[in-house]
Order: C-alpha cells, then sequence, then structure tokens
DNA sequence: GACCAGGCACATC
DNA sequence: GATGTGCATGGT
C-alpha cells in the first residue's frame, strides 16, 4: 500500500472498543493466586505460555506456589521443576532472589502492604531487582497487586507497529506513554487491554500473522495481504 | 532441522 | 544510547 494512500488512524480506546466487541470480557491473567500470577510473569519471560504451565504445573504439585515455601526450596529442586520453561538456571535464581525481596523488609510478604504502596515507587524497587525488567515488573503491578500501569510485551509492539501507529523500534517507555497519555488512567481498563493485545497477537498477529481474520484488519497497514 | 515464543543482563562501541 | 549476544525448552 502507497504512504500517500489516507488509511483511518483509530484511537487506542477505539480499538479497545473494537476488540471488546470481538472477544468479550477475558478476566486476565491466567493465575489463581497473586503470587502464582508473579511467578508465571517470571516464567513467561520469552517463553511460550504452554511451556509455563507444565513448570507452574510442577510447582504447584511439590507445594512451592507459596513465597515462604519457595525461599526455602532447594535451587537444585526448583531448576529441575522449572525446566520445561526454559532458561531454567536463570529463572531459578530470578525466582529466589524474587521471593526472598518479597519477604523482607518493608512488606514482610504482604500483599496488602505491596497493594497500598505507591506505584512508582514500587516499580523502581521492582527494577532494581536482578531479572525483572520493565515488562515483568508492570505485569506484576498490574495483574497481581492491581496497581495502574500500562504493560508493553511484544505483541503490543507488533501489532501497533503493523498498525502504522507506532515505530517499531520504540523503546518500553516510549510505548508505554505512548499508550498512557491516550488513555483514561483506569486499571480495569489497562488490565482488559493488554489481556486483548496478548489474544490479538496469539491469534491473527504472530510473526508469521494471519491477518484475513483479523479484528483489526481494516485499519491495518499489513491488513489482508496475508494468511 | 529451522524457526518461534508475552525478556533480561551484560559487553562493546 | 544503540546494538549484539547468551540464556533453553517444547511446539509447529
Amino acid at each position: 500500500m502507497k504512504k500517500t494512500e489516507k488509511r483511518p488512524q483509530p484511537a487506542p480506546l477505539d480499538i479497545h472498543r473494537l476488540l471488546s466487541a470481538h472477544f468479550g470480557p477475558l478476566h486476565w491473567w491466567p493465575g489463581e493466586t497473586p503470587f502464582e500470577v508473579m511467578v508465571g510473569a517470571i516464567l513467561t519471560q520469552n517463553t511460550a505460555w504452554t511451556n509455563v504451565e507444565k513448570a507452574i504445573a510442577a510447582l504447584k504439585a511439590e507445594g512451592l506456589l507459596d513465597p515462604a515455601a519457595l525461599a526455602a526450596a532447594d535451587p537444585d529442586l526448583l531448576r529441575r521443576l522449572i525446566r520445561p520453561s526454559g532458561y531454567y538456571n536463570q529463572k531459578a535464581e530470578r525466582l529466589l532472589l524474587f521471593v526472598r525481596w518479597l519477604l523482607d523488609k518493608p512488606w514482610r510478604g504482604s500483599l496488602d502492604a505491596l497493594r497500598r504502596a505507591d506505584t512508582a515507587d514500587l516499580r523502581e524497587r521492582l527494577l532494581a531487582l536482578k531479572g525483572i525488567g520493565p515488562e515483568t515488573a508492570d505485569s506484576i503491578l498490574l495483574y497481581a497487586l492491581d496497581h495502574p500501569v500500562f504493560v508493553i510485551d511484544a505483541y503490543t509492539r507488533r501489532i501497533f507497529s503493523r498498525l502504522g501507529l507506532t515505530a517499531p523500534d520504540a523503546t518500553y517507555a516510549d510505548l508505554q506513554e505512548w499508550f498512557v497519555s491516550r488513555l483514561p488512567a483506569d486499571r480495569a481498563l489497562f488490565n482488559e487491554f493488554h489481556a486483548q493485545i496478548v489474544y490479538l497477537g496469539k491469534d491473527y498477529c504472530r510473526k508469521e500473522p494471519r491477518c484475513g481474520e483479523c479484528p483489526l484488519s481494516g485499519f491495518c497497514a499489513d491488513g489482508g495481504r496475508r494468511n
């Protein structure tokens, strides 16, 4: 398609509404407890969720989906249990560092304290942990602790870049600012919108996309060209 | 067998 | 600040 040709430029909120109509309520993230969500956020780094599920199930079977139990776990056992999620040496270390931080001052494992904490301050503290980058920190903040942050991931980058709305090489902070400045600061909206982006990414907008059935194909620079 | 998947840390320029 | 590389499994 030629660059001079005009295409509708939807606002993020329009896209969110369109995806709401397409997917209905999603009730994300897949995890039974906030702690399971946090563990999943670390294990899913650059890894297919199906592999993470195997690791989570193994941890659950050993009774390790609990902060104190995980902190006390034998690192070798931990590495074995999370092996299916890949990068298991790194991720075992990251989980242990994270859970020690969780149990240490000032939270002492209290989810209430973490929920009440100042969002920006808590985010900084998470980012200071080895193995917790911006996406993992924001996923924990939003999906485990109900803080109003907008999560950016590979799907977000790919989808909005293909739509022609953001630059393919935009930084995490650039993309987050792009969304936050165009949306009301609503925790439930951020939660649902990111969930929709992941569903859209999984169903239609992988590296080899299936644009034909994508609900956004009408807006997309790549729309209808691939199947 | 190659490519891909809901990152991150670290080295180097 | 940008760019390149290692980390590892399981599905397609």
